[in-house]
DNA sequence: CGACATATTGAGATGGCTCAATACCTGTGG
DNA sequence: CCACAGGTATTGAGCCATCTCAATATGTCG
């Protein structure tokens, strides 16, 4: 390790984002990253704002939502450990991100960090990879809620939460988020993802510790039902 | 007009990719673009394969569908003259694209598309915006699933062709796709969309000339019900 | 321990699905 | 030009998954 790399805060290395680069690019984006711990229930960034920051996540989970005039919502995705969030397009979110728990994140201004990443081909390699991939799970998303039935969809969501969960490869899943936050994320209600989840229990797909801790039984069931390719 | 200006294709305008581009980068362009024409039904990309091109769909229409081993079909979206498609961040698609119509398109080599926006800030954040609203409608999209009933994601579908298909500030929508790729672009039957579609009628918002021709009667209503904002 | 929010369970209503019959549209050959 | 065939769309009837509304249970925080 040599001197400067001192300086470097490790959880740089939790994001894809930032994998691969080397001394000089991790020097110009720690200059004009800050580091924030939001609370549960804080927003980040409210719907119709102006995109001034880029967040990754460091530790926590967030939720990225959107509500319609008429007042209903739809969850569009969950961000965990090493997701960014807010890195639009537009200069104007389209959606609101709340955290589901304390949370830790790097904050980045949007201007500054699209400049450097326009100066790095690997790193605009890397933005331009998790852009496919949040495309990617959109489209997921869609075929999930298109062609899937309520249990179905309830286990697309517990096989994204085990995959991209931070550091447990185990098969306990911790559901910080609420069943409406659920329901609202499936195209569903609260009561039909509660008796989804009774139904996979009963299956023995899944064990119900309690209302916010799931222990997959059979991981090949629930990949089988939560399969979109 | 300039000697050069005529060597550069009209149908560039077309799409706001191009949008207020200078000489010399419509010149840089037009070197790596080639004219291509479709037929209906024709295969443009199959999913899984290798992403080799990117097209702008000049005239015609054409459909990006994804398929899941269960041999489900989603339909993601329908695109218009001006729309690009394939300019994915992966190197392999995750979808198909097949025209509904005759098509004429432009074609580009992907890496070297990728290379001349680079080179040119106005050309590379009209591609960040195209982006961003390919992400935007998805969305949408998604909203719609999500959080509306039958007739109100026909009115979704209905409202959107309107907006986006080319030259026609009418009412009248022509309806090339068949009921099938609407329903798998709704998550719905057949059935259901006939009889969306009847309901519409009957409640006087639309006025179905024949099974492929529609005419708005109450553009208000359809918005309403269409909206996701 | 009690109060309040959140989750589960139950019973009935309903929107959308399935299966089946009919209608319409388009192209082909007599 | 008409008759027919094959594909596509509409309509009908019954069923089932999910929603709605209501009651109960569980969890959480003062």
């Amino acid at each position: 390790m040599t001197a400067t790399a001192l300086k470097i805060p490790e959880t740089f290395f939790h994001s894809k984002m930032f994998r691969g680069l080397g001394q000089e690019e991790l020097g110009r984006l720690t200059q004009i990253c800050q580091r924030r711990r939001a609370a549960s229930g804080e927003y980040l960034i409210h719907q119709n704002s102006t995109a001034q920051n880029v967040y990754v996540v460091v530790s926590g989970i967030v939720m990225i939502e959107r509500l319609s005039r008429a007042g209903r919502r739809q969850v569009i995705s969950f961000a965990f450990s090493g997701d960014y969030i807010g890195f639009t397009n537009t200069d104007e979110f389209e959606y609101s991100v709340v955290c589901l728990s304390t949370t830790e994140l790097q904050m980045f201004p949007r201007r500054a960090l699209l400049e450097i990443i326009d100066q790095y081909p690997l790193l605009k390699s890397n933005a331009r990879l998790m852009g496919g991939n949040v495309l990617a799970q959109a489209m997921d998303h869609l075929f999930a809620m298109g062609q899937k039935k309520a249990h179905e969809r309830v286990c697309f969501l517990l096989d994204q939460i085990q995959r991209r969960q931070c550091g447990i490869s185990k098969s306990e899943i911790d559901l910080v988020m609420s069943r409406q936050d659920i329901a609202d994320y499936l195209g569903l209600t609260i009561e039909t993802v509660s008796r989804a989840l009774a139904k996979l229990s009963g299956m023995s797909v899944i064990e119900i510790t309690n209302a916010h801790r799931i222990r997959i039984l059979d991981r090949v069931q629930l990949e089988e039902m939560a399969s979109v390719h």
